[in-house]
RNA sequence: GCUCCCAUCGUCUAGAGGCCUAGGACUCCGGCCUUUCACGCCGGCAACGGGGGUUCGAGUCCCCCUGGGAGCGCCA
């Protein structure tokens, strides 16, 4: 019986949740989920000088608004805490003087100002940039003396200067590094925190974490990883190194070309089913034609086998097709609560809660995200027409428009107020007494009405405007047109 | 520059040697439905980067080239 499957997701809480990050933890939840084991959420916070207030809790909400919900983590607690690195330096410390004990690691007391010397000079001879091993060398009188004299020193890992470490990845099958090529990475900075690089290693082994599922940009710093498993006596993780997410120029998805925080994603009215069904599809697919899941049902479906090897572009088109698709799978209280704060935001007035449920449900088929829902409603918040498309122009000045804009204005006196019914019954009126029908006589009365040639169905517009409106904006064209 | 990874329509992808006349989805373009507009449905455009092998047979295996990406921090 293997051994109880436990994944993590380590962010560094530098800022908001970053879509890759989201698809990073969707893996990580799905492979435990998929496996009946625990999924972790540790916060990575070892660099003192990138912290960000508040961002922990940003994080922790938008893995909750996205559903992904973890069984361990700084908020929820359990039995391999804390869950937080600040808050975990003294194993990490501990751990480094096993390594110096057993010469696996060394004291170094170079200053940045050396290293940075030292890098460009061997970039401008055209060598790989690394630590020349200057401290390697150092007696151990000589390191106690430096530290006794109270000397700035980070501790080292020391790389084996030959042979290879062999990487066996899920998804990328096997991987050979050569050791000489491997810089001996630092552990502890200067300023007692660990790096990435120890951190990551003491807790995952600690926190028995079974498979490392992240990004491939930590697929270079494996070698480094395993060294340290090896050091420790310890057994390393299961290793898959996932696609990266790119920009549509099929560089690393970043900021600058888009939006890149769940939390603008969020904002702009994509639900997280969407969110969440789209980005698991970006390297992975279950191999069949199906494209729409819950996350139960990728939680069912979810195997690290069927990852891809190649970058996935993140395109937004699609996404946006996607979330038009589950917008339109909400109920009618559904879409309500949803869309009512995008066009209050927009600065609509939702002052009157029936007439703004029913101008959503006349413009949510038309949307993809809920901030498209303002302008799609936009003829309903205006008091005042104006036509300026050329197609509409067009149609206004066709030669039966006329004819039926002055019929309808005499049938809209028959009645005194307007519901899609009685619309309905209007139009075919007036379709009866001027022989005009099909488009040549809808398409009339919605220019007429919303200045546009397409639009909310027209029943719907009409019911909403009232007779007032509707009556006022059709003897407007008729004076400007006729 | 060095190291590593990757390579099917514009994009996401199916394809684990014959089932491929390369399938699906988004976008775009047609059409149908709708007395209007959407939604929906149907159809169309569009790809195996190049060259060598291996094999009776290669999108599928191997090698080279080309192209793209990532990493090379006292950042994660």
């Amino acid at each position: 019986m293997s051994k109880q499957v436990r994944t993590r997701f380590a962010p560094s809480p530098t800022g908001y949740l970053h879509v890759g990050g989201l698809r990073t933890a969707l893996f990580n939840y799905l492979y435990a989920r998929h496996h009946g084991g625990s999924f972790v959420l540790r916060i990575e916070d070892t660099d003192q000088t990138r912290y960000v207030e508040g961002a922990t809790e940003q994080l922790i909400e938008s893995l909750k608004w996205a559903g992904l919900s973890y069984d361990e983590g700084p908020d929820v607690g359990g039995d391999y805490g804390p869950y937080v690195q600040s808050q975990r330096l003294g194993i990490y410390r501990e751990h480094a003087e096993k390594l110096l004990a057993s010469g696996d690691a060394y004291y170094c007391f170079c200053t940045p100002e050396e290293l940075e010397a030292m890098r460009e000079r061997q970039i401008s001879r055209g060598e790989q940039p690394m630590y020349d091993g200057t401290c390697r060398s150092l007696t151990t009188e000589e390191v106690q003396k430096k530290l006794d004299e109270g000397i700035p020193h980070v501790i080292r890992l020391k790389m084996p200067r030959e042979g290879e470490t062999v990487v066996e990845d899920v998804i990328r099958g096997t991987v050979r590094f050569q050791n000489e090529l491997v810089d001996d990475q630092i552990l502890i900075k200067s300023d007692g925190f660990p790096t990435y690089h120890l951190a990551n290693v003491v807790d995952d082994h600690l926190m028995e974490i079974t498979h490392v599922i992240r990004g491939e940009e930590w697929l270079q710093s494996v070698p480094k990883h395993l060294q340290l498993y090896k050091a420790f006596g310890w057994e390393p993780p299961v290793m898959a190194h996932i696609p990266l997410l790119l920009n549509p120029d099929r560089s690393k998805l970043s900021k600058r070309q888009g939006d890149v925080s769940v939390e603008d994603y969020r904002e702009k009215g994509y639900l997280p089913q969407a969110l969440v069904n789209f980005v698991a599809l970006l390297g992975w697919n279950p191999g069949t034609d199906e494209e729409f899941f819950t996350l139960e049902e990728l939680v069912q479906q979810f195997s690290l086998e069927r990852v891809h090897k190649a970058g996935a572009v993140f395109d937004i088109n699609k996404l946006n097709w996607m979330n038009g698709h589950y917008i339109r799978q909400l109920s009618e209280d559904e879409l309500v609560s949803f869309l009512t704060p995008f066009l209050e935001k927009a600065g609509a007035d939702v002052s009157d809660a029936e007439k703004t449920r029913k101008i959503i449900l006349a413009v949510y088929k038309k949307i993809e995200r809920g901030i498209d829902v303002y302008d799609a409603a936009s003829i309903f918040y205006k008091e005042t027409l104006e036509v300026v498309e050329k197609e509409a122009v067009e149609i206004l000045t066709q030669e039966t428009t006329c004819t039926v804009l002055r019929n309808f204005l005499q049938k809209l006196d028959t009645v005194d107020t307007l519901s899609m019914d009685n619309f309905k019954e209007l139009m075919k009126t007036v379709q009866q007494e001027t022989g005009i029908k099909g488009p040549a006589l809808w398409k009339p009365m919605r220019v007429a009405l919303t200045g546009m040639v397409s639009g909310p169905e027209l029943p719907a517009v009409i019911e909403i405007f009232g007779k007032e409106k509707v009556s006022r904006f059709i003897r407007q064209m008729v004076e400007e047109y006729c």
